[in-house]
DNA sequence: TTTATATATGAACACATACTCATATAATAG
DNA sequence: CTATTATATGAGTATGTGTTCATATATAAA
């Protein structure tokens, strides 16, 4: 018969490294909102959103044209763009035209070109 | 009776608008890799993951331990990051010490931190 | 060789999510 | 007021994804 393992079979190596990394580590509201943030610019239709509204401000229907989804789907999109204070629109008539809310998402796709168009 | 609707209901406001955001639009492809990797960086477990390994190199059971989830789970979140080229590795013995593979993860997340940070 | 350790990989599953459809709301025109 | 238009919202659904478990691989030691 073998020995009796040990109940935790968390192996740690570097104790000290994890000890460190857990001092410096991201409060969890700010990891949560930070994910988000990045998870928002992680869709395909949420991305060419943000693009399109990095040239100029559109309407609902103009971006559904766009993309070639539903109004319905671009408005689910923004409702959630705007909860997350990335875009801002105004009110003409019936119409709402939206805006990038500041200079953050283009610094973001950016930074992001950069990386996936450096050489490998 | 009421009149037979266009069979094409995509409504477009403004022409111009939409013709010129094509023109300025980003080709599939990029959309992809830019989107992958905001999604890489999208998920508590990564960015945890890559923010600790802003600060020091780490290797796979240390960042489990760090965690709370399994190596296999750090194991396969690595091998994404890798493939996106985010971390890079060296091997000592049978221990692999991953850290960031270029400052693109540091910049990102420091924009990232400047938008949820800002007052409302 | 055999054994142990660190990591990687594949399958399965539970949960998240992006879409469409139907319906509701808001602003304007008549 | 009613009708129309632009947008928003809720429900349902199909697809995606992060985890664990079991197993495989790689390096080192005995």
């Amino acid at each position: 018969m073998k020995e009796v393992k040990d109940t935790c079979d968390c192996r740690i190596i570097h104790d000290e490294k994890v000890k460190e990394a857990r001092l410096s580590a991201l409060d969890e509201k700010v990891t949560d909102d930070l994910c988000q943030t990045f998870k928002a610019l992680g869709d395909p239709s949420r991305l060419r959103i943000l693009w399109a509204l990095e040239h100029q401000e559109m309407c609902v229907c103009d971006l559904a044209a766009l993309l070639g989804i539903t109004e319905s789907a671009v408005s689910h999109q923004l409702r959630l763009l705007r909860t997350l204070r990335l875009v801002r629109n105004r009110r003409e008539g019936t119409i709402l035209y939206y805006r990038l809310a500041d200079d953050h998402v283009s610094a973001l796709v950016g930074i992001a070109l950069e990386h996936v168009r450096e050489p490998r």
